[in-house]
DNA sequence: GATGAATGAGTATTCATTCAT
DNA sequence: TATGAATGAATACTCATTCAT
């Protein structure tokens, strides 16, 4: 059973594949994965449901394809981050704050969905490979703290791991509220987010 | 249809009523609401799945009894946080903190619960009165806010609104990765977070 | 999940599970198991199809206790017989002979079911244990040829695995064509298909 | 919709239909024909499902080509068989019998089909042909054995509907077990049965 | 209060078949 | 001839809910 790979259209035309991916993942964000119908998938894609399964093996299939490609580009972008940031923490921290903020703006659907449905995502063996992927991410971020810590950059009065998960679910929990066109874009929040992390509220 | 309501069971017997809500809870928390079946709730209980039926409407009147109390229970002690803190707002907002991180111990799962299945129920009619509610609470922490900057205790040069919103989705998040018994108390926690949040990450 | 088992209904009413079974034998011995639908079984039952499930796990844990119930009381009868036989090889013999055509006065459908489908079935995990009480009942019927042949009862220029074989097969099929009421009755041919095969068919 | 037939490929290349029937064939007997697919067909075949419908106008008719060809082609060979034996029915019974055996290393999956599938077949209108010729056969077989009684060359003690069931039956289901360069050849079978069913097992 | 049989609408998935390219 | 996208009806199974006992 090979796995149903992207064929480009050779005229290319926007493929139905990925159409079928944007679509689920915006249902899934909206409703979440199990209250999620494959017949809703099919009718907003305009096809009848029995269809979507010459594109895809199952709706496990689809889910997994959007969630791995949005963590495969993620882990680019922060490795990306801090090769160009060298040694200096604060440069490649407030990298790592605006990559996850901006993937708000590519991904959002699949940071949503993952917020939602991650508890019941994690224990399907099916998806196991994402832990891993979160891992690497996780262990970048934390690398970085320690670094400006020991280069006295960052302070060393703060329990690093704390800070580490206070500010990474405060950016990933923005794809809920954010919305594009709106007051803020996303390099504001990333801008008075990141001074808000490294000079705190409190008035001199 | 007249609406369930609870009554002790005479001998003074732990009631039915509060095991079937607290293990709908818990099964809501770990496979999400959809995903949890009555017969599950059942079984946990020690009960056939029709027995439910004579002490709860339908299983959206569970959800609806977890939800309720815990909105509940989270305004009033909010409330009493600042009319105790008068109009000291730094002593305020240190209070919203630490109610929020406490509450992660009586509520845990009502916590992680909205958290994952929020966006579907915020839809949901018989749900609106909870985004009532939480407006009450928004409204708290963005006076307390409003008045540390008036007071010239917080930094003018911030949008409170996305402090207001960073603070907030950090510490629910927090709901997620906590373990009681582990490393940190929710104190710790409380005590970290606000260090980090009154006064930034970097050294002096 | 436990096997649901049967519960005599108290009042000693028939039991709905045994007319389940019932329905789904003949069913499946009229159309094949693949093309019997579970709506099928359910509208000759007189229920919805939904219902089946909460006296079954699935269709196939329907057709594995009509198979079950089925060998194993074949294996008791047979072993009776060669019980009873004490040391005749033809007695014995004749006594196999006459419970296997007798088997298909009460267990018709789950012969013809095991005809039609076991070359599927035999191939399915679930069903690997009625191959191996098929073997019990093989070693039955060659062990008595054996005998029969060393006792000199039976003749010795035969290869007895193809009498055993030729005798099986002609006695199971038969259950394709004989009808209740007409003509000849089980014990009829017994004896007929007893007689051609001791002495043959020619004329001395 | 015109009946497709056979067009020869130009340049004598094995003929893609004749494949086509011969995959089916042996997928039909292994599987059932209603748990086999088309695609699996195409799959085996080295196309796609879509492309099976240039050479036939539907599964039905795949099925139906191969059992008519089976059918045909033994009748012609029963017919050769009664032609040669002039009228000595041990020879025509003997003939019989190794044509049926015989019929085996040709058409076994045909065969096995027919075996397991026949009781759904039967019922179907497309399929009726097959019964008329189906009698056709019956009609050899008994009328040889009525002719041995009658010659007084078998014992007039015995049903001869019954002996007819009993040969039949015992021949076909041969194919289930046989295989072929194993242990007996289809000849030595039929040369065991030949000895069984003229001479009985007993010792004289 | 509790049971367990039954409902009926819904779910993901399969599959023979069609047809434009 | 062959492809591959699409159909639409069917399939086994699930599940919140009802109700007589």
């Amino acid at each position: 059973m090979a796995t149903k790979r992207a064929r480009r259209a050779p005229g290319g035309t926007a493929d139905r594949r990925q159409q079928i991916l944007d679509v689920s993942a915006e249902l899934f964000a909206e409703r979440g994965y199990a209250s999620t119908t494959v017949r809703n998938i099919a009718e907003r894609t305009g096809l009848l449901s029995g269809s979507l399964y010459h594109h895809f093996d199952s709706k496990d299939a689809i889910l997994d394809e959007i969630l791995t490609e949005f963590v495969d580009e993620l882990i680019r972008r922060d490795e990306a981050v801090l090769a160009e940031s060298g040694d200096d923490p604060r440069r490649a921290l407030e990298g790592l704050i605006s990559v996850t903020l901006n993937a708000i703006a590519d991904h959002r659907p699949a940071i949503l969905l993952l917020q939602n449905d991650w508890p019941v995502l994690r224990d399907v063996p099916r998806f196991k490979h994402l832990s891993d992927k979160g891992a690497i991410i996780d262990r970048m971020w934390t690398s970085v703290l320690e670094e400006g810590r020991q280069r006295k950059v960052f302070r060393d009065d703060l329990a690093l791991d704390l800070v580490w998960r206070f500010v990474r679910d405060a950016l990933w929990v923005a794809a809920r509220w954010y919305e594009p066109g709106r007051r803020y874009t996303l390099d504001d929040i990333a801008d008075e987010y990141s001074k808000l992390i490294f000079r705190g509220l409190l008035q001199k």
